[in-house]
DNA sequence: CGATTCTTTGAAAACAGTCAATCTGTGTGG
DNA sequence: CCACACAGATTGACTGTTTTCAAAGAATCG
């Protein structure tokens, strides 16, 4: 709880009473997850949020033909889950599971909800990682409509450097949109500059 | 006035007071926009966030070849503005503008602050608000990596028939990461079946 | 070591972009 | 009312990019 007491701090701006922490951790429940295991499968409702202690996790979805689309990576001092189905509470078109083992704490839709409202500091939280969430959104947007996928992966290179060691390339590839025979052939071009 | 009155009470959960409504109003200044008219310039601050009463606006970046990519579409009872530097108060990379002439309630991102820890009802709209911008960012970029061009085109009109009429082709192009040239083929295509 | 997962590579095919020309519809000013 | 400009849409020929598929090569792990 430790990890999310110091997240907490960082993100709101007043300071956290004893109180409101004990409130807070009250409705977190903790959970460790073997690699591969998931979080989330396709059709099921999105009960919880995972806000991530330790580990990686991946947000996919697979199409008619078996071919997986990474939609989020997540890792430490991140939140993973699906967010349209957590606030729907309508089956989910999506997995998430564990890249890495992890170790996360759990929150369901109803305790959100309960916090947001008694308490403030959690109100703000959830305000600024929403604002957060869709500023990343809107430039993986501009990128993929705007760019190749040489300089998609290039940006993606500089503005998430830790993920690139942590995730294989065939994860990164569908993550950008393209196939893990092209990144390696962008690769290998941009090796040879 | 009464358009923002009607979007909040569909969008809140509880009955607004007069007070807050009042309270509300008081941050929000009425303007027009002309046909092609700027909310907003690449390089300036995003001041302010429009409610759109009437009118169609473009959200969209130029690339270094000068060429347009379309970010984001917005009508009435939307929300038009550049996200990111509304909230981080820093310069923008984007243009919005007037499609259509334009009726619209603008508000600072001071006063949107003011009003979230004033107003428990203003709050829960900018929660929701956020939200769905998350969702409808997280099915887009699912689209954009997931699909082809012809694929695209046809979720988009299924998903946003409203747009088709409103924006022309080449707009709508821009929106979905393909040229004009290559929309007007897959629309041929289309039709031919 | 064997199994598994990940990465690379080549050749052909599918897909999308480029550029220039033409066509269409709309509205404006003379 | 016509002529014209203007913005939008279409099309063809060509180019460039990305996918596909299959095979082989590396790396990792129990």
């Amino acid at each position: 709880m430790q990890a999310l007491y110091n997240y907490l701090t960082t993100y709101v701006s007043g300071v956290i009473s004893d109180e409101d922490f004990d409130n807070i951790k009250s409705h977190f429940t903790y959970k460790q997850l073997r690699k591969k295991q998931f979080l989330l499968e396709e059709g099921e409702i999105c009960r919880s949020f995972a806000f991530i202690v330790k580990g990686a996790i991946r947000q996919y979805c697979v199409d008619e033909r078996g071919i997986e689309h990474t939609i989020n990576l997540f890792v430490e001092n991140w939140w993973a889950g699906d967010r349209e189905s957590f606030v729907t509470q309508k089956p989910s078109a999506y997995y998430v599971d564990a890249w890495e083992s992890c170790e996360v704490l759990l929150i369901t839709r109803e305790d959100t909800l309960k916090l947001c409202s008694q308490c403030p500091a959690f109100n703000e939280l959830l305000l600024k990682l929403d604002e957060r969430s869709n500023i990343a959104a809107q430039k993986r947007i501009t990128s993929t409509i705007s760019y190749n996928a040489e300089m998609r992966y290039q940006e993606f290179v500089e503005n998430y450097p830790f993920f690139v060691n942590r995730f294989p390339q065939h994860i990164i590839a569908s993550y950008l949109g393209i196939t893990k025979d092209t990144l390696s052939r962008i690769r290998r071009k941009m090796s040879r500059k």
